[in-house]
DNA sequence: AATATTCCCGTTTTT
DNA sequence: CGGGAATATT
C-alpha cells in the first residue's frame, strides 16, 4: 500500500479525524470502510474520490458507484466542489450498466434501442409468458414469477442455467415461464432492471478483452452501501477490480435492510476473506446523535450475530432520554405524535427537522389525518409514485413506442388510450394475427394494408396506424418538444383538458413531467429523446423537485429513512408483528434485518427520539389487541423514559370537536374559495361527501394541494369580495 | 365496448 | 378498511 501526502495543500484532509484521514489517503489495494451511522462517510468518500482524481490519477480512471441516483448526484456535486471531477464516472450500478450496454450493444449482444421495462410492465410480460406455457395465473401468479425470475437473474442464473438446477415440479414450471419470458422480452427488444446487471456481469465473465479494457479504464473503484449489493453487483465490482485490485467498499452491515430484495450481507461481512490484505478502517465516531440516543441504538444492534463489531461513540451532549409511549389505539398514537410535533414547533423546531417513520405505508393514513386536523404541514415521501401515475405511464408508453415500436406492452397500453374504439376483442385478434405472421403487432398494423380480418374495427386501427406514423417523425426531436407533440397528436391533451374540472392532478403531473424534460434538455443540450427515456427510466426521483418543498414535517417508511437525519424523530408501531414485521401466514421473520431496520430509524435522530406503540391497532378492517415489540425490551432501560398517556378519549368525542361539517357546506362546490388557518387562501378542487367523512382537496395560493377531512379541518368559506 | 359490481388480498422498494 | 383486478352488466 502506498500513501501520498502531496495533495492540493492538504485541504482534502482538513478537519478530518484520524480514521477518516486514513481512509482518504489510502491509495492502492483493497479498502473496506466500515462506517457507522452519522460518521461522516460521505465526506470521506467524496474527499477520497477527489484525491484519487486530482492527485493520484486522472478522473476518468475513477468509478464511483452509489445505491441511488440521488446519492450519485450529491456525490458528483460534492466532488466537483472539491476540484476537478470532469470525466469521473459516478452513478448507480444500473445507470452504469445501462450506459455500457448502449455503447457496446453489439459486442455484448443486446438490441441497440432496447427498452427498459419497469416492474408493472414486467409483470404483464410474465403473465403473457405464463399463458404461453399453457399455465394459469391462478396457480402461477405474476408477482411470484416476478420474484423468482428477478432472484434468478440477481444470482446470474440464465433461464437455461436456472432450468438445470435441482428443482421441484413447481420450480420447474417457473423455469419454463422464465424461458418464455426471456423469449418475449427478446421479441420486444426489452430489458428489465436485472438484465442490465446480469448482461454486464456475464459479458465481463466471458469476454477477457472487454474485461481488460474496462479494468484499464476504471483503475480505482468505489462502491458505496456495499452491504446492499446483490450477487450480480458483487460480480461486476469484483470483475472490474480484478488485476489492479483497487476496490474500495464502504458501508455498514448494521444498516443492511434490503435482504428481501436479494442484497447479500455476506458481501460485506466476507470482504476481507475475498480480498486478502484488505485495509479496514472503522468510522465509529458519530457526529449526529446525542449520547443517549446513540447508546440505545448501539445496545439494540449488539443483539445481532451477523455483524462486524463496532463501538459507536459520540462527543455530543448526553441529551434527553429516548421516550417510549404506549397509546390506546392507532388513532391515539397518531394524535399523540401530532400534538407533540405541534409542541416542538411551538418551541422553535423547524417542521422540516421533524420526521415520523413507520414500517408499512398503510400507517401513514392515521398520521396524516391527525396532522391535518392540527394544521401541521407535512409531506409523505412517495418514492416512485410519480411514475406510477396513470397519466405519466400513458405518455410514457407513447414515447417508448415511437422509439421502439416492438415494445408491445406499451403499444397495447396506448392502442385504446384515449379510447378510440379499439376494444379487447380487436386487440386480441391483432395480437394473434401478429404472432401467426411472426411479426410485432406494431409492424403488422403499419405494414399491412388489408386489415379486413379485424372486421369493422379495421378502420379504427388504420387511423391508429396513421397516428403511429406521425409519432415516429418525432424521434429526432428534443425530449420536451416530442413530449408536447405526443400530448396533442395522441389526444391525451384533449382528454385531460376535458377532465380538468373534475381533477386537475393529472394535468399538473404532466406539466411536471414536461418541466422535468425541459430541465433535462437544459442540462444535456445534445441529449436525444432516447437519452431522456433512459434517464427517466432509471432515475425515479423526478420528485426530487419537491426537495425544495421545505418547511414541512416528513412522513416515510423506515426503509426510506436510510441516509437521512432529522432533529426530532418518531417511530410508530413498535408491536410484535409490525416491527418486527410478520406476514400473515408466514412464520419466518428475519429478526436481525428487522432489528437493523429499527436501528437505522433510531440513528436518524439528532436530538429527540420517541418510540410509540398502540395497544390496539386496526389492520385490514379489524381491530386487534397487540403485543409490545420485543425490541423495546432489548433497549437499555437507563436510556428510556416511559411516558404515560392520558386516559384515551373516546373516539366520538374527538370527532365532534369542530362541530362536524361547516354550516354552509351545501353551498360549497369546486371553485369555492376557502381559508385554512395555517395554509391561507385556497380554492376547492374536488369535494366528496361520504356518510361519515367528507373530503375536499384544495389548491392553495402558494401552489400546494392538500386534502382535508371536512369534519375535522378548520376550513371556512370566503366570499370573493372579502379577498380584495 | 364501456361501465358497474364483486372479489380478493394485504411488507419493505430502488433500479 | 380500501385499492386493484377480475367479472358481470348494460
Amino acid at each position: 500500500m502506498t500513501t501520498r501526502t502531496d495533495d492540493v495543500g492538504g485541504t482534502l484532509l482538513e478537519g478530518l479525524t484520524n480514521p477518516q484521514r486514513e481512509a482518504v489517503r489510502h491509495v492502492d489495494g483493497p479498502l473496506l470502510i466500515l462506517a457507522g451511522p452519522g460518521s461522516g462517510k460521505t465526506r470521506v468518500v467524496t474527499r477520497r474520490a477527489a484525491y484519487l482524481a486530482s492527485v493520484v490519477t486522472k478522473p476518468w480512471h475513477v468509478l464511483a458507484i452509489t445505491f441511488t441516483n440521488k446519492a450519485a448526484r450529491e456525490m458528483e456535486e460534492r466532488i466537483a466542489a472539491l476540484g476537478s471531477s470532469e470525466g469521473m464516472t459516478v452513478g448507480t450500478f444500473h445507470a452504469f450498466c445501462a450506459r455500457l450496454l448502449r455503447i457496446h450493444h453489439e459486442r455484448i449482444g443486446v438490441p441497440r434501442n432496447f427498452t427498459i421495462v419497469d416492474r408493472d410492465d414486467r409483470r404483464k410480460v410474465i403473465k403473457a409468458a405464463v399463458a404461453t406455457c399453457g399455465l394459469s395465473t391462478d396457480n402461477y401468479p405474476a408477482p411470484v414469477g416476478d420474484h423468482i425470475i428477478s432472484n434468478a437473474k440477481s444470482e446470474l442464473h440464465t433461464a437455461s442455467q436456472f432450468a438445470g438446477l435441482d428443482l421441484d415440479w413447481q420450480q420447474k414450471a417457473y423455469a419454463r415461464i422464465y424461458a418464455a419470458y426471456e423469449q418475449l422480452m427478446l421479441d420486444m427488444d426489452a430489458l428489465d432492471f436485472d438484465d442490465l446487471l446480469m448482461k454486464v456481469a456475464l459479458v465481463l465473465q466471458r469476454d477477457a478483452d472487454f474485461r481488460a479494457d474496462l479494468q484499464d479504464r476504471y483503475r480505482y473503484i468505489l462502491i458505496d452501501e456495499y452491504q446492499d449489493t446483490n450477487t450480480a453487483q458483487y460480480a461486476i465490482a469484483n470483475l472490474l477490480a480484478e488485476g489492479h485490485n483497487n476496490l474500495c467498499a464502504t458501508g455498514d452491515p448494521d444498516q443492511s435492510i434490503y435482504g428481501w430484495r436479494g442484497a447479500n450481507i455476506e458481501n460485506i461481512l466476507a470482504f476481507e476473506r475475498d480480498h486478502p490484505d484488505t485495509v479496514v478502517v472503522r468510522l465509529e465516531q458519530n457526529f449526529r446523535s446525542t449520547k443517549r440516543i446513540l447508546s440505545a441504538a448501539d445496545q439494540l444492534i449488539a443483539a445481532n450475530i451477523q455483524r462486524k463489531e463496532k463501538s459507536l461513540w459520540s462527543d455530543l451532549d448526553e441529551g434527553a432520554a429516548v421516550r417510549v409511549v404506549e397509546c390506546e389505539d392507532g388513532g391515539g398514537e397518531a394524535e399523540w405524535v401530532s400534538r407533540d410535533i405541534a409542541r416542538q414547533i411551538r418551541d422553535g423546531v423547524p417542521p422540516s427537522d421533524v420526521a415520523v417513520f413507520y414500517r408499512v405505508n398503510a400507517m401513514s393514513r392515521s398520521l396524516e389525518e391527525a396532522l391535518l386536523r392540527d394544521g401541521i404541514a407535512y409531506q409523505v415521501a412517495r418514492g416512485v409514485e410519480f411514475y406510477n401515475r396513470k397519466e405519466i405511464k400513458d405518455v410514457w408508453a407513447y414515447l417508448r413506442v415511437l422509439v421502439n415500436p416492438s415494445d408491445d406492452v406499451s403499444l397495447l397500453r396506448i392502442i385504446n388510450t384515449p379510447t378510440r374504439g379499439i376494444g379487447a376483442t380487436t386487440v386480441k385478434r391483432l395480437v394473434a394475427k401478429a404472432e401467426e405472421a411472426g411479426v410485432r403487432p406494431a409492424q403488422l398494423i403499419l405494414e399491412t394494408d388489408d386489415l379486413g380480418f379485424l372486421g369493422r374495427s379495421g378502420a379504427k386501427v388504420k387511423e391508429f396506424a396513421e397516428l403511429l406514423r406521425a409519432l415516429r417523425l418525432l424521434v429526432e426531436k428534443p425530449a420536451p418538444n416530442a413530449l408536447a407533440e405526443v400530448m396533442s397528436l395522441s389526444g391525451l391533451r384533449a382528454m385531460y383538458n376535458q377532465e380538468l374540472l373534475l381533477d386537475d392532478a393529472p394535468r399538473a403531473n404532466l406539466d411536471e413531467l414536461h418541466a422535468a424534460a425541459s430541465q433535462f434538455q437544459l442540462e444535456y443540450p445534445d441529449a436525444t429523446l432516447v437519452d431522456w427515456l433512459e434517464h427517466a427510466a432509471l432515475v425515479s426521483d423526478i420528485d426530487g423537485i419537491h426537495d425544495e418543498e421545505r418547511g414541512t414535517v416528513t412522513l416515510m417508511t423506515l426503509h426510506a429513512a436510510k441516509g437521512l437525519e432529522f432533529s426530532v424523530v418518531y417511530i410508530v408501531g413498535l408491536e410484535e408483528g409490525m416491527l418486527p414485521f410478520r406476514r400473515r401466514d408466514e412464520e419466518y421473520v428475519d429478526w436481525e434485518e428487522e432489528r437493523r431496520l429499527l436501528f437505522v430509524g433510531m440513528t436518524r435522530a439528532k436530538h429527540r427520539l420517541t418510540l410509540l406503540r398502540a395497544k390496539y391497532r386496526m389492520l385490514r378492517g379489524m381491530t386487534e389487541r397487540t403485543v409490545r415489540s420485543p425490541f423495546l425490551g432489548e433497549l437499555p432501560s437507563e436510556e428510556l423514559e416511559w411516558v404515560l398517556t392520558e386516559a384515551a378519549q373516546p373516539w366520538g368525542a374527538r370527532a365532534k370537536k369542530n362541530n362536524g361539517l361547516p354550516p354552509d357546506i351545501a353551498e360549497w362546490q369546486p371553485g369555492t374559495l376557502v381559508r385554512h388557518p395555517q395554509l391561507g387562501l385556497g380554492q376547492i378542487l374536488t369535494l366528496s361527501r361520504g356518510v361519515r367523512r367528507s373530503h375536499a382537496s384544495v389548491h392553495f395560493k402558494n401552489g400546494k394541494r392538500e386534502t382535508f377531512v371536512l369534519e375535522f379541518a378548520d376550513l371556512e368559506r370566503v366570499d370573493f369580495d372579502d379577498v380584495g
